[in-house]
RNA sequence: CGGGGCGUGGCGCAGCUCGGUAGCGCGCCUGCUUUGGGAGCAGGAGGCCCCCGGUUCGAAUCCGGGCGCCCCGACCA
């Protein structure tokens, strides 16, 4: 970098800039161990206040929080074949403890379906014992080679849901309802548009009937698996014996769902919405919304009075429920304090100085500009206090509306040649709509050509309207519009 | 797992070719002056030079071996 305060431009290499953007807005930092990184408490922060607004979205739809432990027995994870093979290359294996070797070596668990359906088995009997609907918050560990802060590390955070239902319309409603909230989660919180369908056979999760997923488009046009949700069909009630006695009274397997976010969608958030001054927190995530810096001059008696009026118009703001700081660090000038919060990408900032005590204004500055308007603004006291919350709001609308259109910039619909798809890859990236005849011969020379995958057999909503007649890869009729992409 | 790069005060690096005093910028501490977009001056603290072995009177530097981390390609939320 020529100045090592800046950041390397998105433009010239954007993995360079996302590392550099995750570690300097102190959202994350390398661990001791190879792969696995420390959330720091502005990462965290963000991270919390997901969980609460996905946490509050569980309970609202009949969901409880239960715990499930780290360990899980190998031969559980054994049982049930797709997910075995789908799961041992990246399983950290515990072989040895309290200075024996173990007679049965325990997995970290990499997910839990296997211990929460045997457990399930044990809380049901009856058709009276069901749905079951769980959620657990907690950590998991896939053994990566490639890692990346946020995107794909050893371990990770997250939420797992695992249902347990009477029948199998039920068990893919729920997988439907959970899809259906992640979406409009991420969409109105992280302000991060998706697009949701189904996974190809190739693509879907490892035990799974039918995975669901969320995908997001981010700024370098690579796409990012930001959410997903499987129907189970009786995979695994099979195998850990999961079972009910019906109205009828007869012995049926239950229907499992399973589905889960991760602090992935932090790293989703970074390359949605940063640019080239650090990241940029949607004000509903954000730990800090609004940063009071104080801009202290003129001798001690200003001083006090700019620190006291800048107290008071945090409390006017704290009592309307913005999460509101005032940065009274006497050693940073105020400049410093600016570059500072913008990288961390606070939405507002308020320049409290003598000339505004004077004349009982503020400055307000949005982290990014607004569409229809200047990014600094001069208000008063009482305007920039009332109008806070809903310039909050506004922020998150207009954050949304780019990224959409952005992505629809980046979509290209109706593609129905192999080269020009590869040329659109190649070149710019993004979203390209074609059919498919469901061979996933076409997949596999999709990945090997141009390094790209199915990301989504898009829902109704998402679809271009007019069927697509032939298959992108040739001779065969579509079956189906795809969306393709580079993915992370 | 293959390819590349890097390990030197907290951070970013130079020094290594040609062996001999460990250096620069930022940060940190103290004091004074400052504060409207990365403050200035003065003083100061801080280093098993990744580890082990070898060569040498002498190794950050040369030789051998190890370890670690990051980045780029095949599998994955």
């Amino acid at each position: 970098m020529a100045d090592e305060r800046k950041l390397t431009p998105r433009g010239e290499d954007f993995a360079a800039w996302y590392n550099e953007v995750v570690l300097r807005a102190e959202l994350a930092d390398y661990s001791p161990v190879r792969g696995s990184m420390v959330i720091r408490p502005w990462g965290y922060g963000i991270w919390e206040n997901m969980q609460a607004a996905l946490d509050r979205r569980f309970k609202d739809t009949g969901h409880e929080n239960a715990y499930f432990p780290l360990l899980i027995p190998m031969n559980f994870i054994e049982k049930e074949k797709a997910h075995v093979e789908g799961f041992k290359p990246e399983l950290a294996v515990v072989t040895h403890a309290g200075g024996k070797e173990l007679e049965e070596s325990l997995v970290i668990r990499p997910t839990s379906e296997t211990v929460v359906y045997h457990m399930y088995a044990k809380w049901v009997q009856s058709y009276r014992d069901l749905p079951v609907l769980m959620n657990q918050w907690a950590n998991v560990m896939r053994w990566e080679l490639r890692t990346r802060l946020f995107l794909r590390t050893a371990e990770f955070l997250w939420q797992e849901g695992h249902t347990a239902h009477v029948s199998s319309e039920e068990a893919e409603q729920e997988t439907q309802l959970i899809l259906g909230l992640y979406r409009e989660f991420m969409e109105s919180w992280i302000a991060m548009p998706v697009l949701t369908g189904l996974k190809t056979e190739s693509e879907k999760f490892a035990g799974a009937v039918r995975s669901y997923s969320c995908e997001a488009l981010m700024q370098d046009n690579r796409a990012l698996q930001a959410g997903t949700s499987h129907f189970l069909g009786q995979n695994f009630s099979k195998q850990f014996d999961l079972k009910f006695q019906s109205v009828e009274g007869k012995d049926e397997y239950a229907w499992n769902t399973s589905w889960g976010v991760s602090t992935r969608m932090v790293g989703g958030m970074v390359m949605t919405h940063g640019d080239d001054q650090g990241i940029v927190v949607p004000p509903r995530l954000a730990p800090v919304q609004v940063v009071i810096v104080p801009i202290i001059k003129g001798g001690d008696a200003k001083a006090t009075a700019i620190h006291h009026k800048a107290e008071e118009l945090a409390g006017m703001l704290t009592a309307q429920h913005v999460r509101v700081k005032v940065d009274r660090r006497d050693h940073l000038s105020p400049g410093a304090k600016f570059y500072e919060w913008e990288r961390k990408g606070v939405p507002f900032r308020l320049e409290l100085g003598p000339k505004d005590l004077d004349k009982e204004q503020v400055v307000l500055v949005q982290r990014v500009a607004p569409h229809d308007g200047p990014r600094k603004e001069f208000l008063s006291h009482v305007h920039a206090t009332t109008m806070l919350p809903e310039r909050l709001e506004e922020f998150q609308r207009e954050l949304l509306a780019n990224a959409v259109r952005r992505r629809e910039d980046n979509s290209f619909r109706g593609i129905t040649d192999w080269g020009e798809m590869k040329e659109i890859l190649d070149t710019q990236g993004g979203f390209v709509y074609t059919g498919w005849s469901g061979d996933p011969a076409v997949e596999q020379r999709a990945k090997e050509e141009m390094k790209a995958t199915i990301r989504v057999i898009p829902g109704e909503e998402f679809q271009s309207g007019t069927d697509p007649v032939r298959c992108i890869g040739g001779s065969g009729a579509s079956r189906m519009e795809v969306v393709w992409a580079r993915a992370y």
